[in-house]
DNA sequence: AAGCAGACTATTTTT
DNA sequence: TAGTCTGCTT
């Protein structure tokens, strides 16, 4: 919950500051040239654990201390809020209350702000809702059904991903229509279209368009560009391998890359980010931005931070091994002389049970000894449905523990539907929330009123909301007076409501009567359902959530000595539209556990911590155990057959390892059960990139004479594989007690030959083109024809008989 | 309009 | 296995 809260957070009290030799002291030559550097565009290149944030905090006390910068000049921006904090925290702690008058904020924050005070030139109100991507979704199954797309052949996730894309792109929806080759394109097009259209009459932004309007708003209008041009003389950006096209744009136009008629210089730029921990290109994330900054920004100075301060030499050396073999990279290697350390720990259980069993042990085993509290402790794991396996064995074993991520607190369905009536309070044209609570809880308007009232609205070119007040009136045709009752009630309530919520009640009032007067937690109290009784929990902690909200904005408002910026563009504190702007924007409720032993009176010793690995990057620990390492695990299936997903996932371990501090494990799974099911995977590719020196494998995979060794990875075929699967076991062979030897029989269910014709239950006849590997490791790529080529294991019950 | 049973489908996710 | 969606029944 702490991050709602955390971002104006005075600076601890500090008997004196740095003084400008302290700023520069225990730097190393590289980030010392990094903080000093003037004038043009500036890379820093920052190696995992090399200190950046140190660099960009210090950059921007520099440049008030030495360069007579103002703070007002100041724009540093970051991706998430976290770091956003972390890094206006550190900066004032450098510089004192002067950090409050600069802008560190999200991308996504930034362009609100800039959004909500330019609303009026782009025809919005400056009351306009933020949509996630769930809204997102649910408005787009909207548009889709009434544009008679199939649903079966066009999901709304589809739909979705392709309109976010093409906004990361910063096409529009005419270039999309004019771009589409083939069918689905058009029909993206031109669902795009209209998703568009109804977002503005719902007065509505999604998150992509937070960026590209910006974008648009400062092209379109100099003017615009010119006034933030003006402002921001200083320009930072944060994890810049991140950054999408429309991102990059975004910074270029607010940074200037030439001077402009009125005699104004781009600002000074600043970059800081690494290549090789870019792991969101599936969200659009371009690695060319920061490959091509240098082409990008003329003149551009780029320095190398490689000296790390977090890891040991080993698992610097197991990182370096493992992402050097991505092709096309910026040579980097980590270095560190704080010695080898403890070398890597590796371990091959049977299955997945006994892989959490072995870092249940371990981890107890550590701190019995004391070398380690449980807060030093981090499991990593590629998928979040991984997590359930420890925590069965770490409930069983009483080891303290907590997961972080999977379903989040505003994701909640409940906490959604509360949001949802607030924003229509603040927001009634917000169409998308207003049909999501229309019926929620049930008071009797079905799909069939719902869908006459959206009718009437289209026709008369009203909103919802004015459609919704029509029935009350008896002038929407079609409409039965049961429902029209029904109606009226919502109206009704939503009318006293808002009444409630304009004469200036506090937000969480204002949710209190929401519950109250809808019924929504009597209906929740009724129940017997345990879940019901943890939504109401959910629904009392958003209550005091938006409490706090209030009592904490009061408070800094009240600080007379704060010296608070408010500019267009910020809604007043503690308002409703401040709540739903903070949590919009805000995505992690669920705080990652704090390495100082935490929580309340665990005994000092805190709780493990249970994560993906994308929830990792930018947290450190002193012990990492990394899971899963098998091929269709980690890397991901969906990876296997495409070289630049695989070199995502590459760079996603890279991540994982850097994480350590002293102990590194990592660890597989011979079987692993997955969606009911006992699977087996091949040893991940990158356990065979660690340098075998390194590891110290407690425990191998038994081999049996003929079937090959562990370790070899026989299959680096890059040939065109259209999917892999892998062969299942039946569930019977397997258990965890069953000697080792006992899961290997009976495992080559076919024996195959090029040329031999096959039929598969899923892909249909196939003809095989080749054999590979021997016993548990047979594989046959197999033509199947229009289902294209296929490689699968041989083993275990796989779906398909030789014909 | 609402409730239930069977079908279907499964990454990662800073905002 | 589990959560969501669809279509059928009442």
């Amino acid at each position: 919950m702490d991050t709602l809260f955390d971002l104006p957070a005075d600076p601890p009290a500090r008997a004196a500051r740095p003084g400008t030799a302290d700023l520069l002291e225990d730097l190393n030559p590289a980030q010392r040239e990094a903080v000093t550097h003037a004038g043009g565009p500036l890379l820093v290149v920052a190696g995992a654990g090399s200190g950046k944030t140190r660099v960009l905090t210090r950059r921007i006390a520099y440049l008030l201390a030495e360069r007579g910068v103002h703070p007002g000049e100041i724009m540093a921006i970051t991706f998430t809020n976290k770091a956003a904090a972390e890094m206006r925290e550190r900066v004032a702690a450098l510089v004192g209350k002067r950090a409050n008058a600069m802008w560190v904020s999200t991308f996504h924050s930034m362009c609100v702000r800039i959004l909500r005070r330019e609303a009026k030139t782009l025809d919005m109100s400056s009351s306009f809702s933020i949509y996630d991507s769930d809204d997102t979704k649910r408005l787009i199954t909207l548009v889709a059904r009434d544009l008679d797309v199939d649903p079966k052949k066009y999901a709304a996730r589809t739909l979705a991903v392709h309109i976010s894309n093409l906004k990361n792109e910063l096409v529009d929806p005419e270039e999309a229509a004019s771009k589409a080759a083939n069918d689905l394109e058009r029909r993206v097009a031109e669902v795009y279209a209209e998703y568009q259209r109804r977002l503005s009459s719902a007065n509505a932004f999604d998150f992509d368009d937070l960026i590209m309007q910006t974008v648009s708003l400062l092209q379109a209008f100099p003017d615009v560009a010119e006034y933030y041009r003006r402002r921001f003389r200083h320009v930072l950006v944060d994890e810049y391998q991140d950054t999408n096209h429309a991102q990059y744009t975004l910074v270029r136009a607010l940074a200037g890359t030439e001077a402009t008629d009125t005699g104004i210089e781009p600002a000074e730029l600043c970059v800081v980010g690494d290549a090789d921990q870019s792991i969101y290109a599936f969200r659009g994330a371009t690695i060319r931005n920061i490959e091509e900054f240098e082409r990008d920004f003329p003149n551009a100075h780029t320095i190398l931070l490689e000296q790390n301060y977090r890891s040991t030499q080993t698992i610097l050396s197991a990182a370096n091994a493992v992402i050097a073999r991505n092709p096309n990279r910026r040579a980097k290697r980590l270095w560190t002389d704080s010695g080898d350390g403890e070398k890597i720990v590796g371990y091959v259980s049977d299955n997945d049970h006994d892989e959490a069993a072995f870092v249940a042990g371990e981890i107890d085993s550590l701190a019995e000894r004391g070398e380690a509290d449980y807060s030093d402790v981090a499991v990593f794991y590629r998928t979040n449905n991984q997590s359930r396996v420890f925590e069965e064995i770490f409930i069983r074993l009483g080891l303290p523990y907590k997961v972080v991520g999977g379903v989040r607190f505003y994701e909640r369905r409940e906490v959604r539907d509360m949001i949802a009536y607030l924003r229509v309070l603040a927001n009634p044209d917000d169409t998308v929330s207003l049909r999501r609570i229309l019926n929620v809880p049930k008071r009797g308007i079905g799909d069939r009123a719902e869908a006459v009232v959206a009718t009437h609205a289209e026709r008369e070119r009203i909103s919802f909301w004015a459609a919704l007040r029509d029935a009350v009136e008896d002038k929407v045709p079609l409409l039965n007076p049961r429902s029209a009752k029904a109606i009226t009630g919502f109206v009704t309530l939503l009318d006293e409501l808002q009444e409630m919520a304009s004469s200036g009640t506090e937000v969480h009032d204002l949710l209190e009567a929401v519950l109250e007067r809808t019924g929504y937690r009597a209906e929740l109290e009724e129940s017997d359902d345990p879940q019901d009784a943890s939504r109401v929990e959910n629904l009392t902690e958003l209550v005091t959530v938006a409490r706090e909200f209030a009592e904490f904005t009061a408070e800094v408002t009240n600080d007379e000595n704060a010296e608070l910026v408010l500019d267009d563009g910020v809604p007043a504190p503690g308002s409703l539209p401040a709540f739903l702007e903070r949590v919009s924007l805000v995505a992690d409720a669920d705080s990652i556990p704090s390495p100082d032993g935490g929580e309340e009176g665990d005994g000092g010793a805190g709780v493990v911590t249970l994560m993906t690995v994308h929830t990792a990057k930018g947290l450190e620990y002193p012990v990492v155990f990394c899971t899963g390492w098998e091929d269709g695990v980690f890397p991901h299936m969906r990876a296997l057959g495409d070289p630049a997903e695989l070199a995502e996932e590459r760079r996603l371990a890279y991540v994982a390892i850097t994480r350590a501090r002293q102990r590194l494990y990592v660890s597989r799974a011979l079987t692993r059960s997955a969606w009911g099911q006992p699977q087996m995977n091949p040893a991940s590719r990158f356990l065979d990139e660690l340098p075998p020196d390194l590891v110290d494998w407690r425990r191998l995979e038994p081999s049996s004479p003929g079937f090959g060794n562990f370790g070899s990875s026989s299959g680096s075929s890059s040939g065109p594989r259209a999917a892999t699967t892998w062969g299942r076991r039946s569930s019977s062979s397997t258990s965890s007690s069953s000697p080792f030897g006992k899961a290997w029989k009976d495992t080559v269910a076919l024996k195959l030959d090029v040329g031999d014709r096959v039929s598969h239950d899923k892909y249909g006849l196939g003809t095989v083109i080749s054999c590979d590997g021997v016993g548990p490791r047979a594989t046959a790529t197999i033509d199947f024809g229009a289902s294209g080529k296929v490689r699968l294991m041989l083993i275990g019950s796989v779906p398909m008989v030789k014909l």
